[in-house]
DNA sequence: GTCTATAAACAGATAGAC
DNA sequence: GTCTATCTGTTTATAGAC
């Protein structure tokens, strides 16, 4: 239920809206009436498919689950073999999830969704935690590890990695902030193009100064 | 009334609490009647003061700007000579900014509501930018732009600003998650310097190897 | 399973005494 | 300026027809 097929029908638009509204406007402000109708079906099915608004609130939070379940995949089989191998999967890695944050089509709703859920600690956040969060930070402190010759766990390469993650996060949620000083309306391939050359030549500089 | 003396007795409790529950909630998830009690009064004086809990947003928002202005001073008069003393100075900004972020008494609210607002998109928004986020940023750039020795404002400085600010950001937005993975119950003294040391280092490294 | 109608609780705003 | 009591609209949840 929480690893298996994607759900479908009134149940599958009920949670797609879920997603959205909830990300965008925030779990309290969203009124059930705006669910049922985004989902085009009406507020009684709210309860019959998930207990009620809370019930409905999980139910995101598990689809969320699953979809970076698949996104993610497994934390990568072997380990990279030199140093430079372990640099080039971080880069790869930080630029895919610059793209993730910025662009992505159904990627939106769900990253909104996830910040909005750790501000306000929602019920959802222990979920994607346990299911995303602590897994894919062990892979980049293991990469970040070999590419610095520290161990993968110490204090320094925890925070060095959440350092490099910070970077990315901001630049989704700082979004107003960052287009309007830019003189962006948004971010297109070009703008997200710029983001990540500049995360990824920050990314090599504290790297290469770190041994 | 904007950059004036601060608020007193029933307005400045309705400010605080306003602040605080806003800040940690939303604006939506908080009634009128949890601010009038935490501010130990009547959910009347709301209207009477403000003229609604809209107006108390907005009241919260220019307190804001109020006391950014006060801790964050006039923008510097004179450039700094050489481009070590420009480093110096961002280095003692960033480090600054990690601890008004993490740290911070009554800092803690304002914090926490100004990113409600961003995240919210929120009246208080507007102010907070005009009043602090862009003369700020741009006086960043400035340092950045004589610290690299790139026009300060050229696109690659103001996002290379970006991306420093964002790390600092972060471990204020995420602290729920990075304090879980760091094993840490909040940010005490050493936990802050740690992060300041870290993101110093950061900055030394990407602008070292900028030119 | 889906829908309409309604119930019970709660929201923000306000009138009017003090 | 402060407070209690109340008004009016909206919320979520549910009962019951289809």
């Amino acid at each position: 239920m929480t690893q298996d097929d994607p759900p479908t029908g009134t149940r599958a638009d009920l949670i797609a809206a879920g997603l959205h509204l909830f990300g965008q406007q925030g779990f309290a402000a969203t009124p059930t009436r705006a669910l049922a109708a985004l989902a085009k079906t009406n507020v009684a099915s709210i309860a019959y498919h998930f207990g009620g608004k809370e019930g409905l609130r999980l139910a995101c939070g598990a689809e969320v689950a699953r979809r970076i379940g698949q996104v993610a995949g497994p934390p990568a089989t072997e380990l990279p073999a030199t140093r430079r191998d372990a640099l080039d999967r971080l880069e790869a890695m930080l630029r895919a999830m610059v793209v993730f944050l910025t662009q992505g089509p159904q990627a939106q709703d769900t990253v909104a969704f996830i910040l909005r859920e750790l501000s306000e600690g929602g019920p959802a956040f222990d979920l994607v935690y346990d299911a995303f969060f602590l897994p894919k930070h062990r892979e980049l402190c293991a990469l970040a590890g070999m590419a610095t010759g520290q161990p993968a766990e110490a204090e320094e390469t925890r925070l060095l990695v959440f350092s490099l993650l910070g970077q990315a996060v901001y630049f989704r949620i700082g979004q107003p902030v960052i287009c309007r000083r830019m003189g962006w309306t948004g971010y297109s391939a070009a703008e997200t193009t710029a983001i990540a050359d500049r995360l990824a030549a920050n990314l090599h500089a504290i790297l290469r100064s770190q041994p």
